[in-house]
DNA sequence: CCCACGCTTCGGTGGTGACCGAAGCATGTC
DNA sequence: GACATGCTTCGGTCACCACCGAAGCGTGGG
């Protein structure tokens, strides 16, 4: 059965405890740059870009540039399920382990390097969609004069950001579902932030959205019945 | 997180293309011998014995001794889980593997190294519980002068086999209820087939059961309603 | 435009583990 | 009781790969 190669090549990639932290430490859905990968791990820069580039290769990881930064994070729900299957197994079955499922903390809202991901996130991506504001294309977004308009009025200047990255989709495995990065994904969070729409939760990824946040979501973007 | 050195350790045993072999063969609910699990493998006996008493240990196999042979299987459906799930992702996205589940040819009654197992083989064993003909204790079982009285008049004289294994339990992962091995076991087996009331398909393992035989089980036994 | 920073590529080193042959042990068979 | 069979233990060999330092490349900031 020349399967067994397969399984022996996917599971071996899993079988090194670098790699495995590394994957591990992504297990929340967060996108995380190699060389936070690498600390987690307890391994020099070079040897950490090595097994990312490997991971990366036989699909486990998927990476996106953001300037100096790559970022990587799990490439599908296949993968997440595979090591949580593994985790129930390396548990030993009395202990019972917590399940590798992302924090029900962190699911409504928390941050993916700077912006909005989560529930909120998609929200907020949806939203901008249905009022033409923003038009996905792959993995980035197009911010359309109305969304210049939008986001204008709301208090976000996204005219004078002329960086590269400039609007970026994000897919992490826990939503299926794309959420805005790049520029204007961090600025939409900032203005959040500063309207204390949604304030930081225990510690810096989790967000609370606020009583104002619910109200203010709903009359500028239409957002209604996010989960409690 | 030093949990990060446990899911290692397990996902570097199934990582290696020799004991990926091992347990894929075994992924279909069957014991079988480390000798052919070494052929499997296409690896000495010595080397297939240190893998597999990683493996053990490890607790993703267990074994019985059974005279001269050792009978691998997979120790739980946790351990199956994880190997599906790690063939999922090793089979890459698009072609959507075939499940690691038990072929529904095998499932309702199959042979586990001479005796039977599967939905048949259960359900023997609880009709002879049932009537109190055996009693489980372990791994092993014994079997009361009822049952030596039963299977007496049924043609199978169990007086006679006076060697070690006499009668033992079995469990596979697939169904979660012992059936019966040993002696007693194969003995049970060579009567099905001698009264026709199973008879062997396709290979060696499937199993299919007669009209004679779902009529005799009936009579016999008290078992109804086995799965067509 | 130059420097700082993050990541990658390249060689070289060291340790781990897969593998086998030979010998040993247990079990069943004649 | 002697032999065959199946598995295990023991030593020794070899290949692979994780790891790092140094150098290279691209990006962002001053």
């Amino acid at each position: 059965m020349s399967n067994a190669l397969e399984v022996a090549q996917i599971a071996g990639l899993v079988g090194e405890p670098a790699r495995a932290n590394m994957l591990l430490a992504l297990g929340d859905g967060r996108a995380l740059p190699a060389g936070e990968l690498a600390a987690c791990a307890g391994i020099t820069a070079p040897t950490a870009s090595e097994h990312l580039a490997r991971l990366e290769q036989s699909g486990l990881l998927i990476s996106i540039r953001q300037g100096r930064h790559r970022y990587y994070r799990i490439a599908s729900p296949e993968v997440a399920t595979m090591l949580e299957a593994v985790m129930v197994v390396a548990a030993g079955n009395p202990p019972r382990m917590e399940r590798f499922r992302i924090d029900p903390e962190l699911q409504l809202g928390r941050t993916c390097y700077n912006h909005l991901a989560g529930q909120l996130g998609v929200a907020i991506c949806d939203a901008l969609i249905r009022k033409n504001c923003v038009v996905l294309d792959g993995d980035v977004a197009h911010v359309m004069p109305a969304g210049l308009q939008f986001l204008s009025n709301w208090g976000v200047d996204v005219g004078r950001m002329g960086k590269h990255p400039y609007c970026r989709t994000c897919i992490d495995w826990s939503e299926r579902r794309p959420h805005l990065g790049g520029a204007v994904g961090i600025a939409i969070h900032k203005r959040c932030l500063e309207l204390k729409w949604v304030e930081h939760h225990l510690d810096s990824r989790a967000l609370k959205i606020t009583r104002a946040g619910r109200l203010g979501l709903e009359r500028v973007f239409g957002i209604i019945g996010l989960a409690r």
